[in-house]
DNA sequence: TGACAAATAGGAGCTACTACTATATAGTAA
DNA sequence: TTACTATATAGTAGTAGCTCCTATTTGTCA
């Protein structure tokens, strides 16, 4: 319970600092941008447009998928989600904020977190530095999972 | 004139190998597969389907963008060329062999390679390696190209 | 509480594949 | 060389995953 109780003021938290950076960037806090912001961060599933859509529209009967494609867009760019790396396929997202990596596998599809500090400080060589001006800097692995071999 | 013979010399040694290992995996070789490998190991620009079969195209004027598709899926499965890692957009072919890694432009798509040894061997966590199978290992950058700033 | 810029639902349109099928061809065996 | 057959291809239809369009609705601010 007390256990419960934590996470959903975290929850709480969170929903109130989405909201101030949503005004913050001139845009409307909507209870389309809230369900959605909601499930992305309620997951670990790096879930595709299309997974979302499914999940909210449990909740909300009549959103539209164009909706959710929108507003998954909107939350990477105000920085509270982001894009998954990996080709092909559709697009995942990823509501959490924390420095982290990811394996995928190519066989399910599935994406899991890991942490690895050394991963966190890849430094960018200096001919490359030089020359472009780098915003993101990813360590990927890609392979078969335990459920999957 | 010898440094075009080397570069001939060079893209015959590579056309013989590709043969040999399409034959050893049971594949024919055709006159699609020859032009479709051509164009993909001539050029640094890590084209799409599409990009290959506009070049493709030019010299074989009736080869179909499945064909294309097809081939330069079969080429990555036999380990001739790989898709470049990056979210969203077209899938993108790479038929340099040699282990580099990838910047990406967001805002033109360009992908130029550079080669940073320390980055060719990274560790996989105990963690991941006990639980998953990892097949590929990649460190990847996003941002912006010297002309789009 | 009214005004209005921004956002949404629903649907059309588009891009990048992927599947299908009749025809053609590479590789092998005679 | 020629005949055979499994594989591959061209052309096209179909599908997935967005992205754009427009009339309507709604959050925000004066």
């Amino acid at each position: 319970m007390v256990n419960n109780n934590i996470i959903i003021n975290k929850l709480k938290k969170e929903i109130d600092a989405f909201q101030i950076k949503c005004r913050k960037a001139g845009l409307k806090v909507t209870p389309q941008r809230l369900v959605v912001y909601k499930a992305l961060i309620e997951t670990k599933q790096h879930p595709s447009a299309e997974m979302v859509f499914r999940r909210v529209r449990k909740v909300f009967h009549n959103i539209s998928l164009d909706t959710v494609n929108r507003t998954l867009a909107i939350l990477s760019k105000i920085g509270v989600a982001s894009t998954v790396e990996g080709s092909g396929d559709a697009k995942r997202f990823d509501g959490n904020l924390k420095p982290h990596q990811h394996f995928k596998c190519i066989k399910c599809k599935r994406i899991i977190d890991f942490y690895h500090k050394p991963f966190e400080n890849v430094k960018v060589p200096a001919d490359i530095g030089e020359k472009f001006t780098v915003l993101r800097k990813t360590v990927y692995f890609e392979g078969i999972c335990d459920s999957c071999r």
